[in-house]
DNA sequence: TTTTAAATATAGCCGTGGCTATATCGCATG
DNA sequence: CATGCGATATAGCCACGGCTATATTTAAAA
């Protein structure tokens, strides 16, 4: 080898960077997902169930939803349910989607179920739109 | 169907434990395998070239150097560089071997390597035991 | 209609992980 | 050996995401 094979110095802070980011809305999007289930389920997301899915005290979801309505993903009355924006939905659509794929993709590899849906839920928040693909086609390569 | 497809809402609580348990440990396992890179390159590591290499201010370094410290990863005296304790040293090797896995494994399925760089930086945290000898597994058979 | 129970909100605590500004220290240079 | 500069530490700020305890509101029961 003429060359060093590991990354240089100088393109690590970029990948630190890129993990932090993405880090930063992985919360966002598992509350926005299991708020779209509830709703699919019940017709509305309340404060209660939210907390008892998410495995969190009740205030920690009531704070949670508060950022999501600052970011505009949801919409909430005091003391009522909780609702998806558009946004909110459509952004509950794609990682809902993400996550079923990256499942299929670990159990496609060898990887049990249940040890499959652990991983995932933590995976799945850094798996970039190109890395789907390559999980996708090789979903539908292998049948 | 006779039987819902979907997982129990009973069972969700503990895949977002599991995730947030995982994330909890991330930031330690990165800066660790990086003093262990830095120490193999220069013999110590720096708090400024910690720093650098994370892409975070000066204090932001210090203060998980502090942390570590706190956890029996490193050692270090005041204005001192920083060293591995034996079990960060441990850290630092497994670590290091499941980011060089996963990157290896998410080449292997056809993700460019830059992408695999960037994507395996986040996703190796949730990356289980099992999960990890599956994807070595896979890469075997490969060749 | 009153009372009570359940759900939600609010207050206030903690640790983490960022930041800037500034004080302190160690070392090389003059 | 003095001094100045670069590296490190410290102080103090912020947002997030946990928690417990308690106040408030809604809705059901009496
Ligand atoms: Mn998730
Ligand atoms: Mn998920
Ligand atoms: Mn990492
Ligand atoms: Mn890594």
């Amino acid at each position: 080898m003429t060359q060093d094979d590991s990354p240089p110095a100088a393109a690590q802070p970029d990948r630190f960077a890129h993990a932090r980011e993405a880090q930063a809305v992985a919360l966002l999007e598992d509350y926005v997902e299991m708020i779209g289930d509830l709703m699919a389920e019940l017709g509305e997301a309340r404060v209660a169930d939210i907390a008892l899915r998410m495995g969190v005290a009740q205030p920690t979801a009531t704070k949670a939803v508060a950022r999501l309505k600052r970011e505009g993903l949801a919409v909430s009355r005091p003391y009522r349910g909780v609702f998806l924006t558009d946004s909110g939905a459509e952004l509950a659509d794609r990682v809902r989607a993400r996550h079923r794929t990256v499942v299929a993709f670990l159990v496609a590899v060898g990887v049990p179920e249940e040890v499959a849906e652990l991983d995932a839920e933590g995976m799945e928040h850094h798996v970039s739109a190109t890395t789907l693909r390559a999980f996708e086609a090789f979903l539908a390569e292998k049948g």
